[in-house]
DNA sequence: TCCTAACCTGAGACTTTCTTCATCTAACCA
DNA sequence: TGGTTAGATGAAGAAAGTCTCAGGTTAGGA
C-alpha cells in the first residue's frame, strides 16, 4: 500500500540498522502528537523532532521536507483504514448481502472512530499534502475488495458490483466524514450506524431482487 | 447565511461607497481565479490584490487577514449550495419523496458541479480556515430545510424527518466529494447521479412504508 | 581491537510572506 | 469651493520556520 508518489516525497535513506528504524516510527507517531496537541498551524518540524526525542537533523534524514513527513503520517492512518476493510471483505465473502452491509460499516465505522481525533487532525493536514491523490488510491483498492466481496454474495446481485461498491463506499465516507465532524461523534454514532445499515441493506436489497428501475432514471435539472 | 464568527475574522470596515463594494467583490473573486491559477500554497495577498486590481493595502482595509480572505471566498460559495438547496427544498413540499428526491439531488450535483473547479479548490482551502464550523452552519440549515421538506411529503413519513435528511445528506455529499476529487468527474457524473437517486429513493421508500426494521439493527463489531 | 559506514546533532543562514502605516487621491456635502 | 471622511497606495518592517552542513557518536564486521 505505501505507495511511491511522482512528486519527490519519499523518504531520503532507508533505515538500515534497527535504531534508524525506531526513530523514523517515532518521528511519525511524533508528528500525529504534535498535530493533536498544537494543531497543523503550530506545528514545526523542530518539535516534531524533539517531541520524538531526536535532532531535527535526524528528521530531514528521512522525510525530504515537512510534506512528506505529514504525508507519511497520512498515509499511515489510510492504510489501516484500508486494510481494516480489505479483512472484512474477506471475512464475508458469500455471506448475504445484509451481512456484508453490517460487517463493513460496523469496522468502518469503528476503524475511524477508534482514532477520531487523529481522522480529525489529518483531514486537515490532507489538503497540504496530495491526500486527494492518496485517498484516490485508498478507494481504489478498497473498491476492489468491496466489489470483491459483493460479486461472491449468495444473493444475486443484479447490478455492477464496482458501481453499488462505489455507492455503499461513498455513503459511508459521508455519514463517517459527518459524524467526526460533528461537535459530539459519540452522541450520534449509534443512530448514525444504525440508519446507515439500514439505508445500505434497502439499497443492497433492491440491487439483489429483480425491480423495474426504469422509473428512476431522471433527467438532471 | 454570512455568519459572524467568534474569532476576529469578519470585515474590518463596511463598504459604504460603491466603489469599494465593488473592491471587495474583486477581491474575492481574484481569490479564486488565483487559487485555480497557482493553488492554495502559491496564493498570497498581493497576487490576489493585483489580481483583483487593488494594493495590498486596500486588501487589508477590508480582510483582517489571509485567513479572513480565504473564509470569505468560501463562504460565498457554500452560501450559493445551500441557497439553492433551501430553493429545491422549497418548491417540492408537498410532493411525493421520489420526486423529493430526485430534485434535491439534481440540484445539488448541479450546483457543485456547475464549477466544480472551484469547488475543489476551495476545499483545499478549507481547512485552513475553519471550513469545519463554516461546513457545519450550512449542514445545519440544510438539514432543517430538507427535514422540513420531507415532513410535507404526499407520502408517509414513519422516521424522524431529521435523521433521514441526514442520511440523505451524508450520502449526497459522499457522492459529490467522490466525484469531485476523481480524474474525470464529468465521466461518472452521470452513472452516479443516477445511482444516487436510486440509492436514496429505495431508502426513502423503505422509510415511508411500514416495514419491520429491527432485522437491521445489529450490534456494533 | 580497529575501521568504516550508518547515524545523529543543532546553530543559524536563508527565504518568504504577511501586515502596517504614513501619505496621497477621490467623493460627498454644505 | 473648501472641508471632511472614505478609500487607495506600496515600500519596508518583522516574524517565523525550513532545511543544511560540518562535525561528532555508535554499531558491527574483520
Amino acid at each position: 500500500m505505501s505507495q511511491r508518489s511522482s512528486v519527490m516525497l519519499e523518504p531520503r535513506k532507508q533505515p538500515v540498522q534497527a535504531r534508524s528504524a525506531a526513530s523514523v516510527d517515532a518521528i511519525l507517531e511524533a508528528t500525529i502528537q504534535v498535530l493533536l496537541s498544537v494543531g497543523k498551524e503550530r506545528l514545526t518540524t523542530t518539535k516534531v523532532a524533539s517531541r520524538a526525542g531526536v535532532s531535527v537533523g535526524t528528521l530531514y534524514q528521512y522525510f525530504p521536507n515537512k510534506s512528506a513527513l505529514l504525508q507519511g503520517a497520512l498515509i499511515r492512518h489510510l492504510d489501516e483504514v484500508t486494510e481494516a476493510i480489505g479483512r472484512v471483505c474477506r471475512e464475508q465473502r458469500g455471506k448475504t448481502l445484509k451481512e456484508m452491509a453490517a460487517a463493513l460499516i460496523n469496522a468502518f465505522l469503528a476503524t475511524k472512530m477508534r482514532d477520531a481525533k487523529t481522522s480529525v487532525a489529518l483531514y486537515s493536514v490532507s489538503s497540504d499534502v496530495d491526500g486527494v491523490k492518496i485517498a484516490q488510491q485508498m478507494q481504489l483498492h478498497t473498491n476492489k475488495s468491496v466489489a470483491g466481496m459483493l460479486a461472491t454474495t449468495s444473493d444475486t446481485l443484479t447490478k455492477d458490483p464496482q458501481l453499488v461498491a462505489s455507492m455503499v463506499q461513498s455513503a459511508m465516507a459521508g455519514v463517517s466524514r459527518r459524524l467526526l465532524e460533528s461537535p459530539e461523534p459519540e452522541k450520534q454514532l449509534e443512530a448514525l450506524r444504525q440508519e446507515l445499515i439500514f439505508f445500505v441493506c434497502k439499497y443492497l436489497e433492491a440491487c439483489s431482487a429483480r425491480v423495474p428501475d426504469s422509473e428512476f432514471v431522471v433527467e438532471p435539472s
